[in-house]
DNA sequence: AAAGTAATTGACAGTTTTACTCAGGTATGC
DNA sequence: GCATACCTGAGTAAAACTGTCAATTACTTT
């Protein structure tokens, strides 16, 4: 059971993104240099990030990506969806046709039960309660 | 955010076996050939479920396995730890000796907070609550 | 209009993890 | 003593993960 990198990454991306930003587009270039990422990583992550309507894009000099809603209105677990990462445990639950095994499966509904644990948990927290609380952390 | 077959077949492989124990010891063979998992995949999960004292072994002919206390008294999460499978979602808080990152990381206490919820879900189903429900479900 | 900046895209490669198999060995009961 | 069933460690093929590279497109400023 484990949150892979790329999740991460895209989660400490957005915070760092919305710490730095204050209305003005941030470039991916400036976050690889803080965040220590691979900029052509980045670059993978925000095409999903804003296809996921997360961020939105500013092209040309000056350019860089501005959130799409507050961070108030964004919760991790949209995040983590945004870059695919499937919040499921187990994969016959992935898709939306269901899963076949449902009836047989002794085991379905613990998976299922945790799948949504998950869920809510991280449906729970806020882009903005991150940013929040990694200002407060920057003071001391 | 997978669970591992290798955690997903270890729980199945311990349903089956209450299910069918009775006081008595299962072969694993017998288990191989119910639930469809190579004998050999499942004697390693076994060597661990052992060391985990999941279960105990008996030799011989007639021999095979049996739980190593009541099914009420084994909690789905120590059935994923004897497999070792980290309940923990991300890598730089498995070992037990805690997390450099804890002071700077923002995202450090999403995926701890995360970590919890899973465990206190998983800690919460027991091996005879899913028992019941497979009997239930085989009545039908 | 030209030049420079930055986003955008797709293909691809190295590494690690996963999910298993194989080939033996060891203990036990009949 | 032989059949049964557990025990162990090494090895492997495939998949997933984590990233890089090269080339393109869109936009802004001069």
């Amino acid at each position: 059971m484990r949150m892979s990198t790329k999740a991460q990454y895209a989660v400490r991306a957005m915070v760092n993104l919305n710490l730095h930003s204050e209305g003005q587009p941030v470039s991916l270039r400036d976050i690889s240099l803080r965040e220590s990422i691979s900029l052509t990583y980045l670059e993978q992550l925000f095409v999903k990030l804003r296809r996921g309507e997360i961020v939105k894009s500013v092209r040309g000099p000056g350019g860089g990506y501005l959130l799409a809603r507050p961070a108030k209105d964004i919760q991790v677990d949209e995040i983590i969806d945004s870059v695919e990462e499937s919040l499921v445990p187990v994969s016959c639950m992935d898709q939306k046709n269901g899963c076949a095994c449902e009836d047989q499966c002794v085991t379905h509904n613990v998976w299922h039960g945790l799948g949504e644990k998950i869920r809510q948990f991280l449906s729970s927290i806020t882009l903005d309660d991150l940013t929040t609380e990694a200002k407060s952390k920057l003071k001391h």
